[in-house]
RNA sequence: GCGCCCGUAGCUCAUCUGGAUAGAGCACCGGCCUUCUAAGCCGGGGGUAACAGGUUCGAGUCCUGUCGGGCGUACCA
């Protein structure tokens, strides 16, 4: 949505034409050169740099300064600039917005609301974010937390980008793990009523086990000792998931579709992908195993399909699954997974490939996560999944809240290894990143209340009075949310957003207490306030994105 | 061995996909509260961006190699 405050794309339209005045030869190249503007670090550089002349001056054969002048001299005139621009440096042009230019941002904001960084760019496509994929063999663990997090905030950022969006979770409810998981119940349940009966040599060891058979003999009293191992798988599956569904409901994170992996063996759809492999010539027998030919697709080593006892490998039914996505129509594919899983990549993408049936390469979009160091009283908490003593991200999100338990999934980079420090996650002070942000939203509120006049009546004042160095930051800054939204979903990566709103929130706080806020002034008290009501709602369309609640009083 | 990810101040991390003097916070030193939340502000010290090459007007950012750390590399899932 090219709107009116998106000054970036007008200095841009105003540098294109006067680049093509002063070097009309340009018009003709192809492809058509495109002013490339940005935003200077240091604000003497003005709010934004042409570097056109940088670009251009080995092509024209000419000194960058001199194209630069060349280009500010065929400049038309224009209210965008307050002055005419300055050229620097080696060339660059150093543009310097009016007042007037960078002041309607708030009222664009304002009358945006909510849509305030939302676009149309996605163009309606259906695109799958498939995350957690969690199978239900225990409770969630903080590893799954961070996948919910950035899968959901994913999907969000999505959505405001104008993409049809279906959040799916992919779980195994027939392997070889859900066997060992009904193997462990039922020799709980034996050993429960007295009877010598072995544990499962990797049966699953946590509390919740014992639980489970507890509440299945009472259930189920008649077969006590789980000897219906059917039964006993159901009940244990469908125990475990309800609490997984309890988890991501407190995480207020909520999927459009279960998808089992059980459906796509039982509809064929994994025998037909096997034959669709073997017909296109990408297979090979060895052994009394089926390989595929995944080094024709750029893995180093080729790997088995179909084992010699006839079952097939854990990557097939993964393949199958993706054909599913793509044939439900989803054009675009995420898939969330932790960074263990890595090696599985490159065998979905080949055999995606050697089906032959028009999936783009590439496809689909995978975004890992590194693992999870639990910090308290500055130890590491141990995470032992065999002793069953591993945080689970319930814990997590009873002791520090949803809020700051979902900020803090997201903070880093997906792929750098995160610490997650319990105490600061609590911590009410400076140095915890979510409460620092949601306190500046309960901060405007508060002097908006302590102002005690009509908010809706600061849509249109008068900003000119908004000259200081303070208030010129707060202006840039709001005008940066869209391209932030939009970056942080091209590059499928929510964390950009939460280093946006850290700098927002400290550009507000200095603000505030470099200067004495509410003045008698009318004219500048309505400006400033003004200004603030769009700080806040853009605060708040941030925290939308990432499912953090923006509390008006902390 | 091979593949993927990472390496930026003492610590935790930014650097807007190649731009100008690499920035914040914590910690350290010196100043600021009769005023809206000092949860803040002003000033100071601290860097060979792991290392070595290459690409170009210009590299923390792209390419190659080396060294460190993590993960993967099963007819496990």
């Amino acid at each position: 949505m090219t709107t009116s405050f998106d000054n970036k794309t007008a200095v841009a339209e105003l540098f294109q034409q006067a680049l093509w005045a002063a070097y009309p030869t340009l018009k003709e190249t192809s492809p058509p050169f495109i002013i490339a503007v940005e935003k200077p670090k240091n604000p003497e550089h003005g709010h934004f740099a042409v570097n056109s002349a940088l670009h251009l001056a080995k092509q024209l054969g000419k000194k960058p300064r001199e194209i630069a002048e060349a280009i500010v001299a065929a400049l038309p005139s224009s209210s965008l600039l307050a002055t005419t621009p300055e050229i620097a440096g080696p060339g660059f042009i150093n543009v310097r917005l009016s007042q007037e230019a960078q002041t309607r941002i708030v009222a664009a904001v304002v009358a945006q609301g909510k849509t305030f960084g939302h676009t149309s760019d996605g163009k309606h496509e259906k695109v799958m974010v498939e995350f957690v994929s969690a199978n239900p063999t225990g409770p969630l663990h903080v590893g799954h937390g961070r996948g919910a997090a950035i899968g959901d905030t994913l999907a969000r950022l999505l959505s405001s980008q104008g993409y049809n969006v279906s959040r799916e979770f992919y779980y195994n409810d027939a392997g070889a793990q859900i066997n060992n998981l009904a193997a462990s119940v039922a020799a709980r349940l034996k050993q429960r009523a007295g009877v010598d009966a072995p544990f499962p040599e990797d049966g699953y060891c946590g509390d919740y086990i014992v639980e489970i058979a507890e509440r299945y003999a009472s259930e189920f009293r008649n077969d006590a000792l789980g000897d219906d191992v059917d039964a006993v798988r159901k009940f244990a599956v469908a125990a475990l998931r309800h609490e997984q569904d309890l988890d991501l409901k407190a995480f207020d994170v909520h999927f459009d579709v279960h998808f089992l992996e059980s459906s796509i063996y039982t509809d064929g759809l994994v025998e037909k992908t096997v034959e669709q492999l073997q017909k296109n010539g990408h297979t090979f027998e060895e052994g009394g195993a089926l390989w595929l030919k995944t080094t024709d697709f750029g893995d180093d080593k080729d790997r088995v399909m179909k084992k010699s006892d006839g079952t097939y490998t854990y990557f097939v039914p993964d393949i199958a699954y993706h054909v599913s996505k793509w044939q439900r129509g989803f054009t675009r594919a995420i898939t969330e997974l932790g960074a263990d899983h890595h090696g599985s990549l490159m065998r979905v993408k080949a055999g995606l490939q050697a089906m032959g049936i028009g999936v783009p390469q590439g496809y689909p979009d995978y975004v890992l996560h590194q693992m999870i160091t639990v910090m308290r009283g500055g130890e590491e908490v141990k995470i032992s999944k065999r002793a069953g003593s591993y945080v689970t991200l319930r814990d997590l999100i009873d002791e520090v809240g949803r809020d700051a338990t979902r900020y803090f999934f997201i903070m880093r980079k997906s792929d750098s290894q995160l610490t997650f420090d319990i105490d600061l996650a609590k911590s009410h002070s400076e140095d915890n990143p979510i409460y620092y942000v949601q306190y500046a939203h309960a901060r405007i509120c508060r002097v908006l209340e302590q102002w005690g006049g009509d908010v809706a009546s600061l849509a249109a004042v008068d900003w000119s009075p908004l000259t200081s160095p303070y208030e010129s930051a707060l202006l840039q800054a709001l005008a940066n949310f869209p391209e932030t939204l939009s970056l942080a979903t091209r590059e499928l990566s929510p964390h950009i957003v939460t280093n946006y709103l850290g700098e927002l929130a400290a550009k507000l706080h200095t603000y505030y207490n470099a200067e004495r806020f509410l003045l008698d002034d009318d004219a500048l008290k309505l400006a400033r306030l003004s200004l603030i009501v769009a700080v806040r709602q853009v605060i708040r369309n941030g925290l939308a994105v990432l499912g953090v609640s923006a509390p008006e009083r902390m």
